[in-house]
DNA sequence: ATCTTTAATCGTAATATTGCAATAAATAGA
DNA sequence: TCTATTTATTGCAATATTACGATTAAAGAT
């Protein structure tokens, strides 16, 4: 075990756990947050912001390229990172139909 | 190491890493889903809804109680589950707010 | 009182995550 | 070419997560 059994899930399911994972470290919403604010930056500007070492912050920035939610690209010896809009709002799609479910009116339960 | 270093974040990187990391597994997605379609129900409800072993079902509905997004209570030899609104409101700002961050329009990057 | 039903807890195995030091790789500049 | 600079990768230790069988606990039914 120690694995999760994604079969007997739905794909809406699958997926919402999956980016929702990927937002549940604090340092990748710190580097979300950081990447709206400037817009683009490498993974140096990271280390100094956040306070990690760079390999921890290089790993974290992988796990957000991995799902799609930034892009970086080769800038002489640095990488410059940027939010991926496109997929941001695939998410936010996914995310909020998530949140924005109502509970059947009425019966207030326990 | 293997520990999240939470004090160098912000209090609402942390909860929305929080709250980000609970709706993190496709179990407890299902399982909120299920509540909002039923309003309430009983551990063993979920159990046959999802297929997953019963104290596995326990456990995840231990981590959604914790953070507050359920609540339970006992209704004979059974527990009576249900989403607590309050705490769902809640939620629903902070991670509304994160998701709805906009880029420094322009400036498309990389 | 005993048995049944239901859920929580305990214990454990397998795997994943977090973090970093050390190292490698790749480009820019001297 | 040699040296910085910058980021990725590797390897590892500590801890967390996922899952479930076995057991316990608590309330209802007989």
């Amino acid at each position: 075990m120690g694995l999760t059994k994604n079969e007997i899930f739905t794909d809406v399911q699958n997926e919402m756990a999956l980016f929702s994972k990927v937002l549940g470290h604090p340092a990748r919403v710190a580097i979300l947050q950081h990447l709206f604010k400037i817009n683009r930056c490498v993974c140096g500007d990271l280390v100094n912001e956040i306070g990690l070492a760079q390999p921890t912050i290089s790993q974290h920035l992988k796990e957000l390229k991995q799902v799609g939610l930034i892009k970086g690209s080769i800038e002489g010896t640095s990488v410059c990172y940027c939010i991926d809009s496109e997929k941001w709002s695939e998410m936010k799609l996914i995310v909020s139909e998530f949140l924005n479910q109502d509970l059947s009116k009425g019966k207030e339960c326990c």
